[in-house]
DNA sequence: GTATGTGCAAAGAGTTTGCAGGGTA
DNA sequence: TACCCTGCAAACTCTTTGCACATAC
């Protein structure tokens, strides 16, 4: 994981050099997603966001999130419960999601950069970009199994 | 790609043994994805099973699907622009999707397996399932570029 | 004959849009 | 100051639900 920090200096560099303005309310947003440490939805970005700007709308967080997907300082994971997202690892990579308790962790997987050489060979795309998640049960609630 | 024929069969057998009733409208859907020739959408399959039954409605679409996946008979490829369904292979399997045309390729990837296991001793988790897309261009798009 | 499925319409959830007022640069 | 952004409400899209009627078994 980049450090938070970072990630925040960056992602307002971008905002910064295409002229896009720092909001208070737009700061916060980028804060949560440059941790992204629970890998949030857009709900659970507007009640964090809520804590500091209470009159906060959910327009401006679905706004300021659409913004960080053009300038590419998001992810979007989507899911048949609907997105979440990645504004630390902006960039397609593996995610392994816990089916009870929906924790998300970003493993590195060495064998993923041979298998899309694999895609491309066997389909003939020239592949710019993919997603891989793995479902399972995590350590901890396979515990409490 | 497995026959749609076979395929028709398993899924009528499978909503049979659960005592699942096989109506003209059920039947058109069940064909639509046993092939799932162009791995459709709720919308798509909805414009295909009108051409036969006109006044079939969305809802039952919608029902059919959702009673499909019950008894994992259908996969689906969810995105940012909406999920698409594929009724041939019902289990996971990796994707090869087209930016520019939408097509969607399902190539076998001999690495994958691999990766699963790679995945699960990173992290400790038990996997389950798993979700492999590539994005690209496709050959065909990519001579048009 | 009976329980299940269909089709319609309305309700619901999630997301986007238009606009007036306010704040950033 | 000028323009962009916010917040609110309404609109929109996608999906689900409730109910009366039809129909598969």
């Amino acid at each position: 994981m980049a450090d938070p920090k970072i990630r925040l200096q960056e992602m307002i560099s971008k905002l910064k050099a295409r002229n896009f303005r720092l909001t208070p309310q737009r700061l916060a947003v980028l804060k949560i997603l440059a941790a992204s440490h629970d890998h949030p939805s857009v709900e659970r970005t507007y009640e964090q966001v809520k804590k500091k700007f209470p009159t906060t709308s959910l327009a401006t967080i679905y706004k300021t999130i659409a913004l960080l997907k053009e300038v590419n300082e998001v992810l979007e994971i989507c899911g048949a419960e609907g997105s979440r997202f990645d504004g630390n690892k902006p960039y397609p990579h593996p995610h392994v999601i816990c089916l009870k308790c929906k924790k998300i962790l970003d493993p590195d997987l060495l064998g993923l950069e041979k298998l899309t050489e694999e895609a491309a060979l066997r389909t003939g795309f020239r592949i710019i970009d993919h997603r891989l998640d793995f479902f399972g049960i995590c350590p901890e609630c396979q515990g409490k199994e």
